[in-house]
DNA sequence: ATGCCCGCACACTGCGGA
């Protein structure tokens, strides 16, 4: 089963970058991040024609999640727990069936946090807190499940083109990367990392100053995998050809493929 | 030192993004 984790960056936007991508990948299961738009301004079509199911957490102009599934779609949940005033629509989960295997797939788009400090980055480490809560929640279930999405966290230098240029910014503050390794450490396994240690792979490139044809990028989009999930892991790989391509989102696809 | 480029909305300018 292909999992990948996408942020677009505008679902209507993006319509031929994504299906021209779901085309050639043929992933099972996209978990799709800043799809700015409301649920009924989705457009589903183009995808529910290829066979994907949507299911949609979106609101107006900003944020939005999504998930687009091959197989049906159960329990599906909205938002992440831990603060019922927070309106920002940055989480969704549910139950995919494989072969052998019912996995817990939640999509989730991490806050930027910038400008740091100050009160956006109080709320992506507020935030930060409540995902170490749902992700401890995720490991005391029997089913296999993973959190994947855009993290806005560089977790560590070698996942910077250039480290010394975010040395002030909130993706790479010692408190965010701290707030992603003590997520880890309760026993995930970041996918991309466990296959791959060598330096040079990113996730996002600007669309200024010309960053991808320098290749400045930042590796910010990552898959993390309960150890019931970690165990089925056969593949992980980063699409980056899909931003050099006409129109592309700032960020690449991310994906893992599992035994499930 | 700052902005570069994008997408979207109370849209022809401002905001958020990273």
């Amino acid at each position: 089963m292909k999992i990948a984790t996408f942020n677009v960056n505008g679902i209507k936007a993006r319509l031929n970058a994504v299906t021209d991508w779901l085309d050639e990948s043929q992933p099972d299961v996209v978990l799709c991040q800043e799809i700015k738009s409301v649920d009924q301004g989705f457009p589903r079509e183009p995808f529910e024609d290829r066979g994907y199911n949507v299911e949609t957490h979106g609101q107006k102009g900003f944020n939005g999640v999504a998930i687009l599934s091959k197989r049906p779609l159960e329990d599906v949940r909205r938002g992440l727990p831990g603060d019922d005033s927070d309106e920002q629509a940055r989480w969704i989960e549910a139950t995919v069936m494989g072969d052998h295997h019912a996995v817990r797939v939640c999509g989730l788009y991490l806050p930027n946090g910038n400008p740091a400090p100050g009160p956006k980055y109080d709320y992506k480490l507020a935030w930060m807190q409540r995902l170490e809560a749902r992700a401890r929640d995720l490991l005391a279930d029997e089913m296999p499940a993973l959190m994947a999405g855009d993290y806005n966290v560089i977790p560590q230098a070698e996942d910077a083109a250039r480290p010394e240029a975010w040395k002030d910014d909130a993706l790479y503050l010692p408190q965010t990367r701290a707030a992603f390794r003590r997520i880890l450490n309760l026993g995930f396994t970041e996918a991309f990392r466990a296959r791959t240690e060598a330096p040079g792979y990113y996730s996002f490139w600007d669309y200024q100053a010309g960053a991808w044809e320098k290749n400045n990028g930042i590796r910010i989009d990552h898959l993390l995998l309960t150890p019931a999930a970690a165990d089925l892991m056969t593949d992980c790989q980063i699409d980056a050809f899909a931003r050099g391509r006409e129109k592309p989102s700032d960020h690449v696809p991310v994906w893992i493929d599992l035994a499930a």
